[in-house]
RNA sequence: GCCGCUGUGGCGGAAUUGGCAGACGCACUUGACUCAAAAUCAAGCGGGAAACCAUGCCGGUUCGAGUCCGGCCAGCGGCACCA
């Protein structure tokens, strides 16, 4: 009797093999340097909870996919660290009365401890941690490159707040009008920030997607936060005064049906273009429009605003338009002011309706003017009417010439925007890293030197967030003041420190040389492993990380660092993993699954075939700790079979053949195609057969082997230990990935559905290879009883169908 | 409101891309083994007595539709006054 499926000794006993000598070495048997090959996981933040079995199967996936290409003799990059800098971490040590160095060393320790349960073949020598000042190092020394290039400003002005965590955010941190980490509603406030001139690549990093295998799901969300668009600013003068008030419009194809005008409360000629009479009211709206927080702002489906009594010139055709402001227009895209053609823009046309303005519609909608119109037409097409001499012109074309035209007249010109905004890059925190630069009273911001960084982030004794709008670091007398390294004068250390995202930005290009000193990462290495060939993660990063980093790397190309300019050749978004009832995994949910009990009762290579066998790795999944026996059942059923036959000498039958190049090529595709739980389905079916072709008298061991080969990357331990068992002294990473025999797949015979008008009648089995002819042959003598009409067609397909269409 | 994704047994999900719908697994039922249970093994498992009916709903194309086309409905996700 055979020894029955340990997975406790067998993973034991691989896991310490494995350490002493890994499986992926650099070079090949003939001192060859290997192909590479750079799977890259999204790397964690140490948070105090601890990784679900969510979190968990990202990390499988990757491995997965890193073991097939060790399999197919890369030598793969997988390596993995620590996004420990930030909010997270920074809020639970808070709340653990912890001071974050010592919370997320803890946290580091313990999530490394689940992450190494997986047996996933990370290369620990590589690892990386963004709190790691030889790691911030970097962080800062990006910041006075960037600096130095224009790229990093300071500005003031009013930006995202969260009451709650105390801080700045990005324009991409405010979700819904609520802050990204905690949901607090975000308000806005008036801070001097560090700025990143993200909008400098704004054309890049929209037309470089074109480039990149990643989903179209996060192209598109990409696409639509850089959101470019054409078209036109144009000049309107202001009646009785010197001003001119240029608005942006998209549709300059409809200027003749500018009625009116609206600016943002927030305009610099707001106050000013009040007459005497509407001075008051004027200042109150821009007063109650400045205490509105962005919710709120958002939420007012109503539409409001206030005339300023002051009126306008179109520029076309001399047309008087009054200037409202509304708080509709928001102040910091285009100029903060628009014209407004109510017949064509959907909001135009409320806000006319709400205030009683005129509507002229400039563009026939088939083919004539609406009478009583409801809602405006906002289709660029038709014919233009009411429109002077752009008359009879087709509004799409005039939509695409108009700046040239407006530009010749010379009031105005061609303009293309983004919703993109620079990126407001200071935090008002502690855990992050110093933002290294120096307010000189003489020379003005002046960069740490290169040679005395990294710039330490201080000890502390109070690392709570301030709520004034400084960090507490400015509270550290002995740190903010300082001397100028250019002309050594007293000065002072900037306090605020930078968002998490800094160095998630960069980190992926350190593994590879994550020792050297002298250069974040040195040429020739980032030559020779650099950039990511895959990328896993989840999809919530779309416009935040992934975006960052982008720019990041397309910055460093700029000033040499790496030859590339985009991170990520490939992405995969793996879908999350929900509790009962597709509910969020929480702590206060009380829904998590912990991995580390399941590693327990079942071991590591159920758990990972578990992971992958819940659903397509794309979607995602419902947890439900039941299926897990599934999984296991068929290991041992595979244990059993591989060990029953591992003192046999069967020879292979024509049917084993069969199952085991079918096995090879339904594995390979279905991995090719990243259908990872069809791949253990395969497995399962194959299984299930060698099990009744043992019962007939053994199995031979090629065909067991190369059933271990095939499963090494999804369940390494246990097809370690086979192939240990079956005689082989070395690593089965190193057996190579079997190729499928097309003519060892084949069947003699072939089951064919036999039809009449399309509903299956009988099933007969042919000869693979049989002509058109004999086969309708055969099928009609099958269902003969049932061919009662006139035959008008007959249908073949090779191997699937006989249809006979009759009337 | 706009854009995207998803709808298949009690459940998770398959379906070689237009060719026998429900692979593989969970749960469940029955049987064997056991004093008994667990484990394991064996059989069954969409509905219907059957003809047949079944892939969210209604149409269409086709010899043939879960798959393609048109129109709806529901759920999830993204963006949300970006002029």
């Amino acid at each position: 009797m055979a020894v029955p499926y340990n997975h406790k000794a067998i993973e034991a006993k691989w896991r310490v093999k494995w350490e002493e000598k890994p499986v992926n070495p650099k070079v090949d048997e003939t001192g060859k340097e290997k192909e590479k090959y750079y799977c890259l996981d999204m790397f964690p933040y140490p948070s105090g909870n601890g990784l679900h079995v969510g979190h968990w199967r990202g990390y499988v996936i990757s491995d997965v996919w890193s073991r097939y290409k060790l399999q197919q003799n890369y030598y793969v990059i997988h390596p993995m660290g620590w996004d420990a800098f930030g909010l997270p971490a920074e809020n639970y040590a808070i709340k653990m009365g912890i001071h974050p160095e010592v919370s997320t060393k803890q946290n580091v320790t313990n999530i490394k401890r689940q992450i190494q349960d997986i047996a996933a073949i990370y290369d620990w020598d590589m690892e990386v941690n963004t709190t790691d000042p030889n790691f911030y190092k970097w962080t800062q020394w990006i910041f006075v490159q960037m600096f130095k290039n224009g790229l990093a400003y300071e500005k003031e002005f009013p930006i995202n707040w969260c009451p709650s965590c105390k801080t700045g955010l990005a324009n991409e941190e405010v979700v819904d009008g609520k802050c990204e980490r905690c949901g607090t509603p975000v308000t806005k406030k008036n801070l001097r920030q560090w700025m990143l001139r993200i909008t400098k690549y704004a054309d890049r990093l929209l037309e470089d997607l074109d480039k990149l295998d990643w989903p179209e799901k996060v192209k598109k969300m990409q696409t639509d936060w850089i959101g470019r668009s054409y078209g036109a600013e144009v000049d309107f003068p202001v009646e009785n005064r010197e001003e001119k008030i240029t608005v942006y419009t998209t549709r300059p194809d409809t200027l003749h049906g500018a009625t009116f005008m609206v600016l943002a409360p927030e305009h610099a000629l707001a106050k000013s273009l009040a007459t005497e009479d509407r001075k008051e009211e004027v200042e109150q709206y821009i007063f109650q429009a400045s205490m509105k927080s962005n919710v709120d702002r958002m939420q007012d489906k109503e539409k409001t605003g206030v005339f300023t009594g002051t009126y306008a010139i179109n520029p076309l055709n001399g047309a008087k338009v009054p200037i409202w402001l509304s708080d509709y227009v928001l102040a910091d895209y285009g100029t903060g002011a628009i014209m407004c053609v109510p017949a064509h823009d959907d909001r135009d046309f409320a806000f006319a309706k709400k205030f009683d303005l005129p509507i002229i519609q400039v563009i026939a909608k088939d083919g004539k003017e609406i009478e009583n119109m409801e809602e405006a037409y906002t289709e660029a097409s038709g014919t233009m009417i009411n429109s002077g001499e752009w008359n009879g012109m087709e509004s799409s074309v005039l939509k695409r010439e108009a700046p040239d035209m407006i530009e010749q007249k010379g009031f105005g010109h061609k303009k293309v925007n983004y919703k993109l905004r620079d990126w407001v890059f200071s935090r008002q925190r502690y855990w992050g890293e110093p933002i290294p630069i120096i307010h000189c009273p003489h020379c003005g911001n002046v960069p740490v030197p290169e040679d005395q960084l990294p710039l330490r982030l201080p000890e502390v004794e109070s690392y709570q967030p301030t709520g004034t709008g400084e960090s507490p670091l400015a509270a550290i007398d002995e740190w903010v003041n300082c001397t100028c390294p250019v002309c050594g004068a007293a000065a002072k250390r900037e306090t605020n420190t930078m968002p998490q995202w800094a160095g998630s930005s960069w980190y992926f290009l350190r593994y590879v040389d994550n020792k050297n000193n002298e250069q974040l990462v040195s040429r020739e290495k980032a030559d020779k492993y650099l950039p990511v060939d895959m990328y896993i993660g989840g999809v919530e990063h779309a416009v935040l990380h992934l975006l960052y980093s982008r720019f990041y790397t397309k910055f460093l190309h700029d000033i040499g660092v790496v030859d590339f300019d985009e991170p990520f050749t490939k992405l995969f978004n793996q879908g999350m993993i929900n509790g009962k009832n597709g509910i969020k995994m929480s702590k206060s949910k009380g829904n998590v699954v912990s991995p580390d009990d399941l590693v327990r009762d079942y071991g590591c290579d159920s758990l990972r075939m578990y992971e992958l066998f819940v659903g397509p790795p794309e979607l995602d999944a419902e947890w439900d700790d039941r299926g897990i026996d599934g999984v296991n059942r068929f290991l041992k059923r595979f244990w059993k079979l591989a060990m029953d036959n591992k003192d046999r000498d069967v020879k292979a039958t024509k049917e084993m053949l069969k199952i085991r190049h079918r096995l090879i090529y339904d594995v390979t595709t279905r991995l090719e195609s990243f259908s990872l739980n069809t791949a253990i389905s395969a497995f399962m079916e194959y299984n299930n057969k060698l099990i009744e072709l043992d019962k007939k008298g053994g199995i031979d061991k090629e065909t067991i082997e190369t059933f271990a080969i095939l499963l090494s990357p999804f369940a390494p331990h246990i097809a370690e230990e086979v192939w240990e068992q079956y005689g082989h002294t070395e690593t089965i990473f190193r057996a190579g990935w079997p190729k499928h025999d097309e003519n060892a797949m084949k069947d003699d015979e072939v089951e064919v559905a036999v039809q009449i008008n399309g509903k299956t009648r009988a099933v007969i089995s042919v000869a693979h290879d049989i002509s058109k002819e004999d086969a309708i042959a055969a099928g009609k003598e099958a269902v003969a009883d049932k061919l009662t009409g006139t035959i008008v067609k007959e249908i073949y397909v090779p191997g699937r169908i006989i249809n006979i269409v009759q009337k």
